[in-house]
DNA sequence: AACAGCGTATAATAAATATCATAAGAATTT
DNA sequence: AAATTCTTATGATATTTATTATACGCTGTT
């Protein structure tokens, strides 16, 4: 984790957050913002911790996750910039509800909550603004495991890659930012048969595996697959 | 689906969603409010129809479900007042993207979202108010959903047993508002093995059951069942 | 009254998924 | 460099869950 600096005027995602601030308002907020790097698999917040920052990712890739009892990790979603990520639960609830971790090196501007918190209680449009996002966040999650639920091991490994290689990467060719244990955290499904099902799409010759780097070289049997297989 | 009247000032729920509404505000949201009330088992709203109404429930329960492509539906998640049900959308998509279904008699008051939005663009204090009912509701969907995520068969019917005992009736005897079917489509299982798991679960002399009213008589074995089972 | 449709129920069988075991390569620590 | 741990990989087996079939009671319809 380190510290850069850089400019909010010029920030890329001033428009998406702060269209509605003020220049009076920007300074206050911005006086005292932090930027921050994580190199990938350093963590960012962690479940059960004080919400003290509101946070948004300005590049990189993490998880949001959650350990159960025993320790089992589930991954509820992947963010990556202008998606909302550490703000879920930022205006009801005192406690991170979830940890966020980096899978790919990230940078992440940190603002101090409770003056962000004054300003949104103070400028309608703002708090309009964060609405549209942490609606807009949460609905994805929502919508994205109810796909999953309704899917077997294939098509839910099928809607994994095809996650990432059209909704983050946007390209057939791509490096896996995570294990393999970690798909199966997030799909419900065991280590092995993930693995065992990556084996047998590249042993049908849908994809092509390279230890990380996967290649869709049937991405239409892949979807296929993902819808009704 | 019948009409039924009301006075905005008496409402119980006005300190939930309109505390910080003045009164002439109050007056202008109010004046073509109606209130409807819906019969078990009546559609409240439609997946894919226009969003032109902020509605909040008053009275009753409800299912929010999706259908996918076969026309199979899957259950989101239950409300009851207080909670955020038809909303979790309004502000960031133009059409509803689940349907909301009666499961209980309901009564809900039917606000133009034109209005309200309106005023929540004007008075940040309600825009704040709005944005953390949003996101405890949706919240509450997320764990929900990661918890029944991590079970089993078994597990998860102990859950939605509990669920409707402790959350919904506050009771360990209760009239099950939803069928088996039902039952299956928010576990993501079948409903012949819901059907079963019950019929264990009264052998084991977990539950007593008179077709859908249910009798909790071993609680702290459905608990481990849920947490561990 | 006869009928169809639906929810509940149960059993037998088939299919999907988890568990257990083993092993080799990669990454990390000593 | 050796040792340890983690990840990927594969097979055999056990367990869980789905599918198929059948039946029965209830409701509403003709």
């Amino acid at each position: 984790m380190g510290e850069t600096s850089c400019s909010c005027d010029k920030c890329q995602l001033k428009s998406l957050f702060f269209s509605h601030v003020e220049a009076h308002e920007m300074s206050d907020i911005c006086d005292i913002k932090v930027e921050k790097q994580y190199s990938k698999g350093e963590t960012i917040t962690n479940e059960g911790e004080p919400i003290r920052e509101f946070m948004y990712m300005k590049a990189g890739l993490v998880k949001l996750s959650k350990s159960d009892i025993d320790g089992k990790d589930q991954i509820i979603s992947f963010s990556k910039p202008f998606d909302f990520v550490s703000l879920l639960s930022v205006f009801s609830s005192k406690k991170y509800k979830y940890s966020v971790t980096a899978i790919e090196d990230t940078t992440v501007c940190i603002l101090d909550l409770d003056i962000v918190k004054k300003h949104a209680q103070q400028n309608a449009m703002f708090a309009m603004d964060l609405m549209l996002h942490i609606s807009e966040a949460t609905d994805k999650i929502i919508l994205d495991n109810l796909a999953i639920k309704r899917k077997h091991l294939k098509g839910r490994i099928a809607h994994v890659l095809l996650y990432f290689s059209e909704y983050i990467y946007k390209n057939d060719e791509f490096e896996l930012p995570i294990s393999r244990r970690e798909i199966a955290e997030y799909i419900g499904m065991t280590t092995e048969n993930v693995i065992r099902t990556l084996s047998e799409f590249r042993k049908d010759k849908i994809i092509k595996i390279f230890g990380k780097d996967i290649l869709i070289s049937d991405k239409k049997r892949l979807k296929n697959i993902s819808d009704f297989g």
